[in-house]
DNA sequence: AGTGACCTTATACTGAGGTATAAGCTCTAT
DNA sequence: ATAGAGCTTATACCTCAGTATAAGGTCACT
């Protein structure tokens, strides 16, 4: 049974924060002291770090509790589930597939710049950037 | 040379979202017609393109502002631009990591209610996610 | 008994990223 | 020449996700 500072500070989470969650009903109040002291068990330690992994990944607070709600909508059809489930896998398949095509126009840039730094005029202008469209490789980078 | 509201239409942005951005720095102002409506010319269309999809990425406008005006700091040399460009690559590959994570936790669910789906019970309650530790699997599942 | 670290609630504020509204000017068609 | 759609600016407001602050209760130690 843990304090809130000690949950805050094991995630990282200003305890602020995790009276927010609280608030709007992201976590279950837990248990209390005889004191009212906050007692946070391995469960909601648990839910704490799922929440603050999927956050890292850009999943908003409403987004999050949708997922952890499922866990308690026992009375849901398979078929329910599975939509549900389905969605969001492929709400994910296109986040990556998007931030691949970001990388791989980013990708020849850098490349680009490897090549200049690895010749001879290491401390010249850049011009990887300053052109947006060049017609072919004119030679002359950065 | 597009008005505000083609350039809204297009691109599924609210005009006022367009003034803000003028606002805030992240694309010029563009030229205006001679009764002061603002005329937007392709280049304009191109950065308000490049902005929409990587906000949709999750970007900040604070990294897409960032990562447009690499192109006017023509005076930065290789060594700087090539750093640049590698943590937003590698800040991109771990985003991408991530959600694969997300995607892995989620299609063992996903593929344990299909199974579920072809078997008998098709509209019993679906268990799936309801424990969250299962021993093994059990055999039974939605 | 007192100090300091920790906890409680309530309330207010912040920053990002917009959205809404008002008051007024312009363009086009009739 | 007037209606209606579209544009302008300025100002206010909104949601999301917290963070800060105040006023007070509790716990452990000396």
């Amino acid at each position: 049974m843990l304090q809130v500072g000690e949950i805050s500070r094991k995630l990282g989470l200003n305890p602020q924060t995790l009276y927010f969650y609280e608030r709007i009903g992201l976590i279950p109040s837990p248990k209390r002291s005889q004191a009212g002291y906050r007692l946070y068990d391995e469960k909601d330690l648990e839910r704490l770090t799922f929440i603050t992994r999927t956050k890292a990944l850009g999943l908003s607070l409403e987004e999050i509790k949708e997922l952890l709600n499922l866990q308690n909508k026992g009375d849901l059809s398979c078929q329910q589930v599975h939509e549900i489930l389905l969605n969001k896998v492929r709400y994910i398949e296109q986040q990556i597939a998007q931030l691949q095509v970001l990388k791989s126009e980013l990708l020849p840039l850098l490349k680009q710049c490897q090549i200049e730094i690895e010749s001879q005029e290491r401390n010249s202008q850049c011009i990887v950037l300053s052109e947006r469209k060049r017609k072919k490789s004119q030679g002359s980078c950065c």
